[in-house]
DNA sequence: GATAATTACGCAATCGATTGCATGATTGCG
DNA sequence: CGCAATCATGCAATCGATTGCGTAATTATC
């Protein structure tokens, strides 16, 4: 336990004879102008020969910026959301700025409570990716100020900027899609309405639906727990008994539509040639997976690219310049899961 | 940006009537003894009325204690990542630490600068995984004291424990699972030698192949410059034009392996009658990816728990209890990538 | 009941930066 | 050459906690 003590200003300024705020201000870009050409060249060189870096906590004790940011996902081990991480982070980490992920699990409780722990630690913003439709503590904290970023969820709230997908038309895309290929009755395995992602896309395939001509009595809708292979299993199942007559199934997203997958063979039905099954994603290695998902391909590295220099522009101050709303295109995956239905 | 004023120690100082000193004491659990009952409730009472929350800031500058932790991965939409992430959070956040994961593509100078970039945040520790066997940074960051474990990297340097996965024994169940199949030809697609896992199931590859009586001139061995696909792919058609006759081909990890059969594919070959094939890790979707590849499973979550278990020891200054090696056990996961090799 | 030991709390320094204000030195202007 | 304006730098407070030491008040001891 030998660290080598830190080089502070202070040392600096012993080693160059000035005060420690002449140090400080020789060292900052903005301020340097105000200190003689030799000074600031003397200052600088001690700092570089004795290796000065910053304490950045005492910077931030100063100034009351953490250069954190916090960013709330449900789970980093679901596969979308890696490439948003990495997307965030190539818009902050260029900018000086450190990012704390933390994971809810989609839990009420947890959510409130990492944001606390967010809170605490002093981070300078927070995204927010699928956040639940019913916290209301991510609201609380935007609007005491706290420059907060929601990806993937609405907010009425108009103090949050948001960054999505354009679900409905993805839906829209799928649905057509289906119905061009002939496809009547076709059930929807939504996900679960108190995520945003679940919510919008279900209310996008009633919308879709009824444009079409049918009237929301007719329509199958199945509604799973959580966004998984498990639960898509189980819906499955639930419409196969309810709706027989299903020849298609446009699910939520892709973990749901291989639950279906499964539940599917475990009846001795065939996709396509029995029923046509639809996700929603693209997820990684998704192609690989027989019979190959048609799906919907969203932009998850540039959602999270996006939705942190929104941020960047609030913690700069900019906040007029952030859009409400960004809404970003997806499109239409074209694989082998879906097919004509079969002749009656 | 109307933020409430943050209430710190002072106000609560004022508001019971006591010195700042005495409220700090009385909050404190390990040292609210030296202070009078009632005064402590007093205290805790007005604290938990104004909604006081220690700034952890001004904690860290003091205490030389940021209560956070470095994780250096190469990257986090590697599959294998996430779970390691969850594993190491579940020790740490219980404790009061966060992290700030960071990304490194395997680079060595992203290697060094992020390095740099956690120790200038005053992380009071890191755990490593993947490092480069020819990055030297975080043995020197160790040297100086600051608490390190590595993951999936095997260290010389005693001073920093590490925990891999037993890669030398899944190697070997691999391969005589591979000649119990009555393989003779086995190539090994390899990872990149300059990452540990890499080396060291080459290094095992080499050892087995040697006991059951094979030359090493004899080995055939492709080394990957990345552990992608498009490596897999690449290094399986060099496989196939310089050791045509070879029958089974032992991959580095499963997304060479699904590099390989791509390759097999391509070239008319089918897996397992022309080609057995296998992987290593056993990522998450590969089950559902035809033939069902033969693999090694790792314990990621595990791995992650027990290298934070193992540096939270280190930051209570339980260096001594520390294990400098931790091996984890793997296990042979049989799908349908291998079978007999066809009848010359 | 006088002195010593203990208790309970206050005082003030400290961590390493930033920053408004003061001040001495320099320059400009007439 | 004298006075004002400008410039370069120093001084000291501040951010919000922790902590060694000092001291008044209480309790213990004989």
């Amino acid at each position: 336990m030998v660290l080598n003590k830190r080089v502070t200003l202070k040392d600096i300024a012993r080693a160059t004879g000035v005060h420690v705020s002449t140090v400080s201000r020789a060292l900052d870009p903005n301020r340097q102008k105000t200190l003689t050409e030799d000074v600031v060249e003397k200052i600088r060189a001690t700092a570089a020969e004795l290796g000065y870096r910053p304490n950045r906590v005492a910077y931030s004790l100063r100034t009351n910026k953490t250069m954190t940011i916090g960013v709330m996902i449900p789970d980093i081990t679901n596969m979308i959301f890696p490439p948003i991480v990495r997307g965030i982070e190539s818009v902050m980490e260029p900018s000086g700025y450190a990012a704390i992920i933390v994971n809810t699990d989609s839990q009420r409780g947890r959510e409130a409570e990492l944001l606390e722990i967010l809170r605490d630690r002093g981070v300078d913003g927070i995204i927010h990716t699928a956040a639940l439709l019913s916290e209301p503590s991510i609201v609380d904290a935007a609007q005491k100020g706290l420059p907060v970023v929601t990806l993937n969820r609405r907010n009425d709230d108009a103090s949050i900027p948001f960054v999505i997908n354009d679900d409905a038309a993805g839906v829209r895309a799928v649905f057509e899609h289906l119905r061009s290929n002939g496809h009547e009755a076709i059930a929807h395995l939504a996900g679960p309405s108190d995520l945003s992602t679940g919510q919008l896309r279900c209310r996008a395939f009633v919308d879709v639906a009824r444009d079409h001509g049918a009237s929301s009595a007719d329509l199958t809708i199945s509604e799973a727990q959580r966004f998984d292979e498990e639960e898509g299993l189980r819906c499955t199942f639930h419409i196969l008994d309810t709706a027989p007559d299903t020849t298609a199934i446009l699910c939520a997203n892709d973990r749901l539509a291989l639950g279906a997958l499964q539940a599917l063979r475990d009846r001795g039905l065939d996709c396509p040639r029995d029923v046509s099954v639809t996700g929603f994603n693209d997820m990684p290695f998704l192609d690989m997976i027989p019979p190959g998902l048609t799906t919907v391909r969203i932009q998850q590295f540039e959602a999270g690219r996006i939705a942190a220099e929104h941020l960047l522009a609030m913690l700069c101050g900019n906040t007029a310049l952030v859009p409400h709303e960004t809404i970003l295109p997806v499109a239409l995956v074209e694989r082998a899961s879906v097919a004509a239905p079969r002749a009656l």
